[in-house]
DNA sequence: GTACTAACCGGACCCAAGTCCGTTTCACTC
DNA sequence: GAGTGAAACGGACTTGGGTCCGGTTAGTAC
C-alpha cells in the first residue's frame, strides 16, 4: 500500500518467534512480491520470480508462506494492518468519535472500497478464508461492537458475519456480472444494515 | 446425485447445439467425473484420470469444460437441476403451496443443507462464481419473489442477494473455523431473514 | 454416393505449483 | 570461541493443469 515496514501484524499475536534469517527473508519476499505484483499484475507473478527477485530459493518461499495463496494472504494482511489502524485510531467517522450508526456506514463504505481495491489479490488468495483468520476476526468483532452499541440483541456475532458477507469479493463479482455497479451495491448494503439495526 | 441423464440444464437455455459426438463425450465425462469423485474424493481426481476413465483424450475434457473448475461447476449444475425441480414443483413447504414465510424458511434450510452436502465440490469449483450464473440467478430470483410476496419493498434483488450471501460455502467454512455449528448458523440466518422482512 | 467444411478429437508438450532432502546457518551453552 | 541441535536454506524433481496443432469425423449439399 505505502511503505513496507510494519512487520508482523501484531493484532493477534502468537508466539512465533522467528530466527533472524527467516524474518529477513520473509520481509524481502513480501517486498519483492509487492513490487512484482505492482509491475506485472497478480496473475503473472510466479513463485519462482518472487524467489529470484528476493534472492532466495523457491523452497524458502513455500516454507514461509505455505502456498501461493498464503503469500497473497500475507500481502493482504499488510494492507489490512494499515486499514485496522484507521478504524481503531483514525479520524471519524471511520475511527472513534462519531455516533455508532455513522461509524457503521463509514465502515461499510470503507470495507467495500478496500475490497474493490485489492480485488485481484483477494481472488488470487483463493476460496475459503481468502483473508487471514485474524483479519476476518477483527472485522466481525468491530461490527459486532457497533451493532451492540446500536441496541441490536440476539446472536449479534452471527448478524455481524451476515452483514459483512455481501461485501466479500465473490458476491461483489457476481453482482457486477449482473450489471449492478458499486454504488447500487453500497445502497443495498446500507438498507440491509438499517433493517438489522431496526430489528432491535 | 441420483441417475445421470437429465441433460443440459434447460432452465436457462442458450442455442448451444452440440455435435452428437461432442454431446456423447460430455455425458461420458460427467458420468466418469461423478464416479471418480465418489470413489476418491474431489481432491484426488485429476483431469487425466477423468479423461482416461471416459475413454477420451485430455484435450476433449478441456474443450468441453474449459478448466477443472468448469468441470466441477458442471457437476454441481446436475445436482442443482434436481434441487430446482423440488423448489418449482416439489411438495411444500419448499415447493409451492405453503405461505411465503414458511417457504422462505424451508428454502434457507434446504440451501444450507445442499451447500454443506456439496461443500468439497463447491470449494474445488473455486473462487468467484463457484456455481454457474444460471444457478445463482435462479436462487436470487426465487428469494426475490418470496420477499416481494412478504411485502418487502426497495431494492429487493439486492436484498435477496445479501440474504443468500451468508449461506455461501466460504462464509460457512469460516463460521465453522470459529466453532459455530450448522444449527446455530441456520438460526442466525432465520433471524436475518426475519429482520429483512420486518423492515418492510 | 461423393465432396466439402466446420467442428471435434487426441495426446505430446509446456509451465508453474508444490515437495524433498542434503547442506548451511543461527542461537544458545559451556 | 568451539560445540551442538534445531531450524532454515536451495534448487533439482515431481505432478497436474492447461495449450496446440495435425489428423479425424459428423453433418450437409449436390
Amino acid at each position: 500500500m505505502t511503505d513496507l515496514p510494519l512487520l508482523p501484524l501484531p493484532l493477534a499475536g502468537e508466539p512465533a518467534s522467528e530466527r533472524s534469517d527467516a524474518a529477513r527473508n520473509r520481509a524481502a519476499l513480501l517486498c519483492s512480491a509487492q513490487a512484482l505484483v505492482a509491475e506485472c499484475g497478480v496473475d503473472d507473478v510466479t513463485m519462482d520470480a518472487v524467489a529470484a527477485h528476493a534472492g532466495v530459493g523457491k523452497g524458502t518461499v513455500f516454507r514461509r508462506f505455505g502456498s501461493r495463496a498464503g503469500l497473497m494472504i500475507a500481502l493482504l494482511d499488510q494492507n489490512e494492518t494499515h486499514w485496522q489502524a484507521q478504524v481503531i485510531s483514525g479520524p471519524p467517522p471511520l475511527g472513534p468519535g462519531a455516533p455508532p450508526w455513522e461509524r457503521l456506514e463509514a465502515f461499510g463504505l470503507s470495507r467495500l472500497e478496500t475490497t474493490m481495491l485489492h480485488a485481484d489479490l483477494l481472488r488470487a488468495a483463493g476460496t475459503g478464508p481468502s483473508r487471514s483468520a485474524p483479519a476476518m476476526s477483527f472485522v466481525v468483532q468491530h461490527v459486532q461492537h457497533l451493532l451492540t452499541q446500536l441496541g441490536v440483541t440476539g446472536d449479534v456475532r452471527l448478524l455481524a458475519t451476515a452483514l459483512m458477507a455481501p461485501l466479500e469479493i465473490g458476491v461483489l463479482d457476481e453482482l457486477r456480472t449482473r450489471g449492478i455497479d458499486t454504488e447500487r451495491a453500497l445502497h443495498g448494503w446500507l438498507d440491509l444494515a438499517r433493517r438489522i439495526v431496526a430489528g432491535g
